[in-house]
DNA sequence: ATAGGGTTAG
């Protein structure tokens, strides 16, 4: 960027500190942090300042971040900003509640927003709620961000009658929602129990993306609409956008709830092949509980070989072992315990799976009356339910 | 012309 003896400007400079926190790439974020510095741009500038700050927190450097953040002197919302959604991010919600703690007083619409995002992203639905209902009564400025935490943190809880208010509030505070407020709002409905209310809203979107898609294929799935999940997925290529790979998870999810193997096997071979996806876990997971749960143990054996790299992959070889031993072969199940052991030893699933793999043939019901035993349960169990869990 | 926060699976 210098090849033309032109010294890059703090704009050029900016720029690249977005890829790198984009990347994210703290390797060269350092390096034009010292650029930065060697051409006097550094310190003094609040702005190029902040960048750099979001570009460590970005890249889960929390601790070069809060240097910049103590050393800066005069803060303001976008840097407070920042330093929450970092902390968020990486999981530490105390740091993140501390620096909110510090700028309170101020009454930041978009502080309050990001702790309450904060709090949705890391499973904390109580206290987004709590907090997302103080901002209510304080009569603090609701944005989209705002209400897009309080929305998935009702998803979490599932709670209808908050949905109920939540959905209200929506309708009141934002009119100009984008699509971010409008895929939280169908999620939330579908969670808590409305897919009447999650097609009500789909329906009057005018400009829907991969995600509201993605959504609805879900909800229509755990709905049992298998159909209408492939229909949609459909829909969806019509309106000429791409499907991602959190797609194809939920399509999948669709064909597997609804046992629908010719179908599945063809998305997941149009995911490869057409939009040259390649499988992760999930995916494979999918297809094994598919084509286990229809009895073809083989074929699904074949799929988790094709796909060798994820071999070490507990949810398949789970998926896989429920599988054998819903159709009772033994052998292949014995197999998939092992593999499940020697994955995670430790996990007191496993040593259950282990048990009943130690079993010859003929020992089969003295392997179940240590299971049991281990688990301390009884043997129900419902179809299309992993056992382990049950 | 340069800065921040959000939604999908599991």
């Amino acid at each position: 960027m210098h090849r033309t003896g032109v010294p890059p400007s703090r704009f050029t400079f900016s720029s690249v500190l977005n890829a790198c926190a984009r990347l994210p790439a703290i390797l060269e974020g350092k390096q034009v942090h010292k650029r930065l510095i060697q051409s006097g741009l550094l310190p003094n500038n609040k702005i190029v300042e902040t960048t750099l700050l979001d570009m460590y927190a970005k890249c889960g450097f929390l601790d070069d971040a809060r240097k910049l953040y103590d050393e800066m002197g005069e803060k303001n919302s976008v840097t407070w900003v920042a330093m929450i959604a970092g902390y968020g991010k990486c999981g530490d919600v105390k740091e993140a509640r501390s620096v909110f703690d510090c700028v309170r007083e101020t009454e930041d619409a978009s502080c309050w927003a990001a702790m309450v995002a904060c709090y949705a992203q890391n499973g904390c639905a109580k206290e987004a709620i709590d907090m997302y209902m103080e901002m209510r009564a304080r009569e603090v400025k609701i944005s989209d961000v705002a209400i897009v935490g309080a929305l998935s943190a009702c998803t979490q809880l599932g709670d209808a009658e908050l949905a109920t208010t939540l959905a209200a509030d929506v309708g009141r505070l934002c009119r100009g929602r984008g699509v971010f407020v409008w895929n939280a709002l169908i999620h939330m409905h579908a969670k808590c129990g409305s897919l009447d209310l999650a097609r009500k809203e789909f329906n009057a979107m005018k400009e829907r993306d991969v995600i509201t898609y993605s959504t609805m294929i879900t909800a229509l799935a755990d709905h049992g609409q298998s159909q209408e999940a492939l229909s949609m997925f459909q829909q969806m290529q019509n309106e000429g956008l791409r499907p991602n790979e959190v797609t194809f998870i939920s399509i999948l999810n669709a064909c597997s709830h609804g046992g629908l193997v010719k179908e599945g096997c063809e998305s997941f071979e149009l995911m490869t092949s057409v939009f040259g996806i390649r499988p992760l876990a999930e995916h494979v997971t999918c297809m094994v509980d598919l084509l286990g749960r229809a009895g073809q143990l083989e074929r699904a054996y074949n799929l988790v070989m094709e796909n060798v790299e994820l071999a070490n992959d507990p949810g398949i070889w789970g998926a896989f072992h429920a599988a054998c031993r819903l159709h009772g072969d033994v052998e292949m199940g014995e197999m998939a315990a092992r593999k499940l052991g020697e994955m995670d030893p430790e996990d007191p699933g496993n040593q259950v799976v282990l048990a009943s793999g130690y079993a010859s043939n003929s020992d089969w019901q003295a392997a179940e009356k240590v299971r049991k035993m281990i688990s301390g349960k009884g043997t129900k169990r419902s179809p299309g339910c992993s056992w382990i869990s049950g």
